[in-house]
DNA sequence: TATGAATGAGCATTCATTCAT
DNA sequence: CATGAATGAATGCTCATTCAT
């Protein structure tokens, strides 16, 4: 008997109460971990009834989509490579490094941990992580360096073999960091620099 | 009165029945994750009762860390670095990768996925891993690395950061790969070269 | 922003849930046992789901501290030494003893077997007990006791051990009869009058 | 096809391995209480192995049962009624009641605590010990009463009552020792006196 | 829409007892 | 008779989800 009419006040309330509930998943996940976590920790960290998030959220796990979704939205919303290609490359890397690894400074640094755990393990966010944010972004990249590599500012590597490499190790090195290494803490901030000039130049004489 | 002497033919027994739980716990948390795993399947896998797990196996988290015991020494018995202090760099390299990333054919694809997943998650998996993995690797891999300098095989580069830069990318590469992306599994045995390649030489002109 | 007022209908709903869980455990506890006694057997005793019970005791010792007030209340309802100041001592002692082993008939008899038994053996259950119970009824006593010896109603005995001795008394017959003796069984309700006697002019000649 | 013939050798062995079980129980059930006492427990304390136990008690109940055996012979052996039909009334109420409270003295309080408990809750056990130990008593003592009633040492009592009434303060005392009393505690030696004056004398004026 | 009490399936773990060696 | 590995039934407790108010 409701109307069903789209009332953009409605909508801004929902979605005010959707980002409620995933900031507090978000502190409640990193705090705990994802399966330790219950819905009453995140109700209660929120300040509303356990029930109310059922309203926002099929289950569980579409909170760990809403947070997915947050990343990547407030990722596309920080990423514009547009500006790049113009500068020379050497200083695009530096500034695309400096980006990627500036996630695991401030608070995403546990629930980073928790989500790409869960992503791993379910098949449901791994494809969603995948579909919504690797791939769109390994298109992207992609017209930038067969740009580059037409103007000889590479090499004529494998380009897609190269973006997969460059990104996963900057996946892997964020992990390395997760897991607990030292060295990476202390001297995280030097990893810009020393990337780029190890991925343009190599290590061997 | 009877001396407490370790028989051997009970060691045997026991080591083959903590084998058998092992396996049968590979096995299913390979197909169903670590979480969604009950304890009675891996007896139902393993062909016992319940309770026999524990005799073997503290609670379902040690059965992790025998996973992962199982992991290293399978890694430790591969891996000799000695035989290639000899040989040239370029072909070090390539015979290293080509057994780093060997390890994600076969079956161990999806157990990896699942023990990955868990360490990342789980403090004292993650504490084990560390101490008895990562950094023994390190630490044996700096004095290779530091040879290779001395020699000016290597561009006098931060081994530290090298190292982990190195490793770090096929770990990314790794769960690229797990996470489901289909270039990295079609051409999964290029690498060795191509990734040497850059890793030597760079990408940049 | 809704203010957390103690709602009043809400207080006596949680107080009628509680009351009806206990009186459900007391009537199992009395038939089984408490270790015998499974959460199961007691929800289907309230006609309620197992976890429900959770949402008001924390656990299975929590239902045995919730009998105990139960008791602690219905006998702080009882008790009223205040209007016997004024009578006579061996009618003081008399009604005191009826009311004492007039707990053991009705139905209390099972349960009064079982709560006892666990107290002795929980630490937590005997300190509570004993703060709770023990210790307040001798306390209170005491004063009575003083009183009736400085009018030379009693002899001038050690105050603090004839209390525990007739309490003591009591409680041993109490023991006496739920360890299954006939003769107290059949002639119970002569005790008080016997005991007075017996306490106030001694068995000797 | 074993001969049957009753080696008294045999016989000695199969006692004194009992007597070891019994004592590990002892120890151990003293220790943890019953139900918190696993086999293996009193196997470790026993220094055997758990199926050991099975060949001597046929279940854990079983183990209790002996140690009520253990009691009731301990008991059996010291008690001596006959040496007193000739000391005065006094004498023997005070011996009587040294005797009794003593077993509450050296290590037997806490092995106490938890006999006692599970009779309480244990039919068989219950039953056991009723017709095992506290009927023979009574009938015992029946004789003794009787005889110094009709000497008139007594006033002419109840005997049947005052027998209960005297053995439930001795085990009421107790068993407020044991739920922790700290004026019992301090002041126990002092009961034996303090009782027999009130038992013979009363309390009032 | 918000609430939070009720639900009940689900699971890790324990442990008395058995029995082949 | 001694052993102790194997058994598997049994259970307290959790928690995602539902739904009447």
């Amino acid at each position: 008997m409701t109307e069903k009419t789209i009332d953009p006040i409605q909508k801004q309330l929902i979605a005010a109460r959707r980002n409620q509930i995933l900031e507090a998943a978000i502190k409640v996940f990193a705090e705990k971990g994802f399966h330790p976590t219950t819905i009453k920790d995140i109700a209660r960290a929120a300040g509303i009834a356990d029930g109310t998030i059922y309203n926002y959220f099929e289950n569980k796990t579409a909170l760990m989509i809403g947070i997915l979704d947050l990343m990547n939205e407030s990722d596309q919303r920080d990423e514009d490579f547009s500006k790049f290609t113009e500068i020379d490359f050497r200083t695009f890397m530096k500034t695309y490094l400096q980006h990627r690894l500036k996630v695991l400074k401030a608070d995403n640094f546990e629930i980073f941990r928790v989500v790409i755990s869960e992503i791993m393990v379910n098949k449901e966010l791994r494809e969603l992580h995948y579909h919504k944010i690797i791939e769109p972004t390994f298109v992207m990249a992609e017209k930038y360096f067969q740009l580059w590599a037409q103007e000889h500012i590479l090499k004529p590597v494998d380009i897609s073999l190269t973006m997969r490499a460059i990104s996963g190790m900057v996946l892997g090195l964020i992990l390395e960091h997760i897991m607990g290494d030292q060295t990476l803490e202390t001297r995280w901030d030097e990893l810009p620099d020393f990337l780029t000039d190890m991925i343009l130049d190599g290590i061997g004489n």
